[in-house]
DNA sequence: GACGACATACCTACCGGTCGGTATGGTCGC
DNA sequence: GCGACCATACCGACCGGTAGGTATGTCGTC
């Protein structure tokens, strides 16, 4: 995914934006504010980027590389079960809204609402980030139908969408409620509702 | 909900700003866009509003009473079970995702994403927009959950902001794909889950 | 004639982006 | 080894458009 490993400053940038994006939105951060955050200044920002939307459409690959790597190395993905693991992805999710809101957010989820419209290659990017998670988890929910006869009519690719659907509206409950209580027991109906599909032997 | 019947060109601007926001986010709608969009000039503007801030804490507001008086009138309110009336808001919102994507987006979900941080009162008005909603379901969850005898231990409360979170999060999977397919599918997952969690007789 | 409902012109802070400059370090000829 | 040369990384003052907000004027109505 990361082509060659860009410089360090760059990096730095990526990451302030990634905090600064999740806590204001893409339109109200400024590159100011990035900077300052990166312990840069805008003459550094601009000899990487090209302009603040440049570094939002970095930011999103970067994003995308910085998830992949979590959870590649998540503690689920060695249970032999597809259905384990995929209800431990679903616990592995839980968990990480343990932490402070804007740290547990995601960049894509939130950065598409504010540009589907306005904003096309920055949408491509952000729904790539999201289809592509969601595409992980399309060989463990197959392999799950398969092994356990789930109930219903319905493609693997939706049951995957529909599971990252639920992860972005519980950040959301999350944001509005100004705490992670709704979004755990959102992500609960989440988990029983999988449970129910591939029925337990 | 709304006091008194306020004035025309009033509720203009703030259709305008449902409109203009639910299409380009809070922060990058400019106030002479929504004015441009209610045909109207800044000097009504700032007429009827103080700020851009008191327009969004209206927009909520004005919201919160135009989605609360289209599912009044709804058909599926008319059902005589719970379980039925349920199911009949699901397949309702599942109905409205036919027309343009900035036309059945929500406003308070959209808003509350870029606003959490920065800005408490329009956080809370946004909450209570979307909490709001959902308690208007806990009276029929409750209801099917004594009648069915629902499987799993949770609250009716916790199940109806689940239901608020997957249409959230059903908005944000349209708009990363430019279209409903995937947000149709999440709402047929969430359909299924009711189902199985109330079981037909 | 006072007030509410608008329009027009204007002010000004802010912010994305530019530009001239400096420091550092690597490379090459000698 | 050393100086000439150059590229990369970074700084920070500055520019110019933009957009939130204001001041003032006009017109209709009670």
């Amino acid at each position: 995914m990361d082509g060659e490993p860009q410089h360090l400053s760059k990096t730095r940038i990526l990451d302030a934006a990634l905090s600064v994006i999740r806590a204001k939105g893409y339109s109200a951060t400024r590159i100011e504010d990035v900077c300052a955050a990166a312990g840069l200044t805008k003459g550094s920002f601009f000899h990487h980027f090209e302009s603040k939307e440049d570094m939002a459409m970095a930011a999103a690959r970067h994003w995308t590389a910085v998830t992949e790597a979590a959870f590649a190395e998540a503690p689920y993905r060695r249970l032999e079960d597809p259905r384990d693991r995929l209800l431990g992805y679903v616990d592995f999710r839980k968990q990480i809204l343990a932490g402070a809101l804007p740290e547990f957010t995601c960049l894509a989820g939130t950065m598409v609402q504010e540009v589907y419209e306005t904003h096309p290659q920055l949408r491509e990017a952000c729904a790539a980030c999201i289809l592509g998670h969601a595409a992980t988890l399309e060989a463990d929910i197959a392999a799950a139908k398969r092994r356990y006869g789930a109930r219903g009519s319905w493609t693997p690719e939706s049951l995957a969408l529909h599971i990252q659907g639920v992860l972005q509206g519980a950040f959301i409950l999350a944001k509005a409620k100004h705490g992670p209580a709704a979004a755990v027991a959102s992500i609960e109906h989440l988990r029983r509702y999988l449970e129910m599909l591939f029925p337990a032997p």
